[in-house]
DNA sequence: ACCATAGGGAGTGTTGAACAATGCGACAAG
DNA sequence: CTTGTCGCATTGTTCAACACTCCCTATGGT
């Protein structure tokens, strides 16, 4: 019947990533735990369990006797993911040995998946495949806490792209890019690589970032940020 | 009575945290469940919770179905830990922006407890003051992830330490460095100081190593290692 | 002697219910 | 508007029992 591989809780957590990275549950949403017993047809210690392994993903938040939510990412959050990843994503390609084509094997497919993306117009799927193609790059370190620290990132990041929505204008212009670093690669040219990887993400980085203030400008009507001391607020 | 900040699972997690640090618990053994709900004097459940936390850190390992075991540090993990050091806390280093005097002030006094410690002629504490001048080095840039991941790095080396022993042998050689380093940074030389480290790093990685080689080479009779052609060192 | 294979058993994985502990939010008082 | 108190919903923890899986060993065949 269902895959039973693993644990009763890692298929329960991979449940609720998918809730969480597909939207269905937001960010700033509590998970009650009666609530999630029985649609999941498991018992609460296990369920706590599932909540465990997410919130070490960084997707779910623990309040002492409240309760776990979803993550919300906060800009300083934003700017710390994008630092890290400059420093692992980077430092990474930089400290690459020469590589035989065949190692580029998986990066390949992750850009060829998100040209079939693109032309299928699954905007979607061209996000997973972009989010795959970092990956796949961290991975031809072969660095085994690079990865995990980058799988970790990505996840963050997922929150993030979907509070701004539309997946289409955050990931479609990087395609090219991600081409262009194929080719550095594949031309064993990994300092370039490096370089425009760090211009790569700084441009997401800012683009990420002026979305998000410009959201957040609106949606708050009332609550003034930083009222000047002093000054009766009406 | 006891502290009573966080859970009661967070509590035993340290408990446990500090016995597998100072050696009481051996890298590979088993860690069975009946056998410490007792004497910790919680129930399976918060045991197992305490073991997913330091499984986290990478402290213990999952074996399904089998038992959680204190994690057993290889020569690939070595390299990967140090290779990972590099790339985190040299580059945070040279990411540095210029930084007040007094920002370098939990930094110092790291410094400053090594010395004591080396007066004194307690190693154990040398070794900590050791690993908590690598944490606020990074700490200086201010990065959670950074941090955490450091974090993570740091506790994992405790194993390998502890496999070889003699604390003085591996600490006490790079107390001067961590002079180095401070005045380096007091000075505003980021650059240079992100080079001292990167040397640093890889002297106390090989120096490692070579024990590592020495201990498993007497201590194996047969079980031939297939040289671990892990992460591109160099 | 070597290899494959079928139990046996130890220990984990999971459940469900019960009780304790705690932070939040509403309401009341200054 | 602030401070303080109280009730309650929700989590934190315990306990006992059962189901399940994998490691180990012994058995049998070659």
């Amino acid at each position: 019947m269902t895959a039973r591989r693993g644990t009763v809780a890692e298929r329960a957590a991979e449940i609720l990533r998918r809730r969480i990275v597909e939207g269905s549950l937001l960010p700033g949403e509590q998970l009650r735990e009666e609530h999630l017993v029985g649609p999941l047809g498991i018992s609460r210690n296990t369920l706590r369990e599932a909540f465990r392994l997410l919130a070490h993903d960084g997707l779910l938040v623990h309040r002492l006797n409240y309760g776990v939510f979803v993550r919300e990412l906060g800009e300083a959050d934003l700017v710390d993911v994008y630092h890290m990843r400059r420093l692992v994503e980077c430092g990474t390609l930089r400290l690459l040995p020469a590589l035989d084509p065949d190692e580029l094997a998986s990066v390949r497919e992750s850009v060829y998946d998100g040209d079939v993306a693109q032309r299928r117009e699954d905007w979607r799927a061209l996000g997973t495949a972009n989010m795959r193609f970092h990956q796949e790059l961290v991975g031809l370190g072969g660095s085994p806490h690079a990865d995990e620290v980058v799988r970790r990132l990505l996840a963050e990041l997922r929150l993030a792209f979907h509070v701004v929505g539309d997946a289409r204008k955050w990931h479609e212009p990087y395609l090219a890019r991600n081409h262009e670093l194929l080719s550095l690669l594949e031309a064993g040219q990994v300092e370039q690589a490096a370089d425009e990887l760090q211009r790569y993400l700084r441009d997401s980085e800012d683009q990420l970032l002026s979305a998000y203030r410009a959201d957040s400008a609106h949606e708050r009507g009332h609550a003034i940020v930083a009222a000047p001391q002093g000054i009766p607020s009406r």
